[in-house]
DNA sequence: TATTGACTTAGAGTTGACTCTAAGGTTTAT
DNA sequence: ATAAACCTTAGAGTCAACTCTAAGTCAATA
């Protein structure tokens, strides 16, 4: 695949992936004669992969040492896997404090509603 | 309460709570007659609101606006609602997808065990 | 009364994460 | 064989969200 049908397929920008390719986000991308990047499905699943994990908030930190350690091959997996629990770990803790925010808003909609409630009960329901 | 005291209270940085009132993030501060500011309990709970909305993700511009109808009185409560009714929705949005991320990073931790598991058993679980 | 320390503003600088530009190479169609 | 439509790189530019700097005000203290 090339780099126009790739950015297409995941919608992201080809400069998006020339530049996480370049900061080692994604692995080298397998290349032609020409130096053209021709994306094999390994390479497709790095950046669907990414996509996943940027779109979360992951850091681009961690993930380019997810990437590094992983290209240093399997010695390096107990730490791959350190890595992974230790972003879950952040991921939770992101999502917890969302849900807290989450319960506040839905309290402070139902507020609302009992704003207009209370409107209504000071115009007698006049339907206004 | 000093700009310092609040500062410290919220954990925001000084120049961020200037930046935040200087953008409408938050309403303008009560002042002494020097003009410096001196945050009363309500200048308070916006600082703490804004927090709590600004840590979750919630955009910028969408509190510049619930602050700016806030400031237009009563009559902009069916426009704030229906726009925290939307923040919501994005809100909840981004925690299905983190949802989804987790799971997968559940998986492939998952999977970094069975790596372990499988490196043991062709070990001959010696111990090491 | 002079210095210290906390505050003020306007505006410049920084950082992260892209996004664009310039200059050029290769393949395909006319 | 010349243009069009792709691709390439290096490096500059942009944008949001701060963060810092410079120059100055004011209150309290040695």
């Amino acid at each position: 695949m090339t780099i126009a049908e790739v950015s297409k397929k995941y919608e992201i920008s080809a400069d998006t992936l020339r530049y996480y390719e370049r900061i080692g986000l994604i692995p080298s991308v397998t290349r032609n004669k020409n130096g053209i990047r021709n994306y094999q499905e390994e390479d497709c699943n790095w950046v669907e992969f990414i996509k996943c994990m940027r779109g979360s908030g992951i850091s681009i930190e961690a993930l380019i040492e997810y990437v590094s350690l992983f290209q240093q091959g399997p010695s390096t997996s107990k730490e791959r896997k350190r890595l992974l629990i230790e972003e879950r770990k952040k991921l939770q803790d992101r999502m917890d404090e969302m849900q807290t925010t989450l319960k506040r808003l839905n309290t402070k909609i139902d507020s609302y509603e009992d704003h207009i409630l209370e409107k209504e009960i000071k115009l007698g329901k006049r339907g206004n």
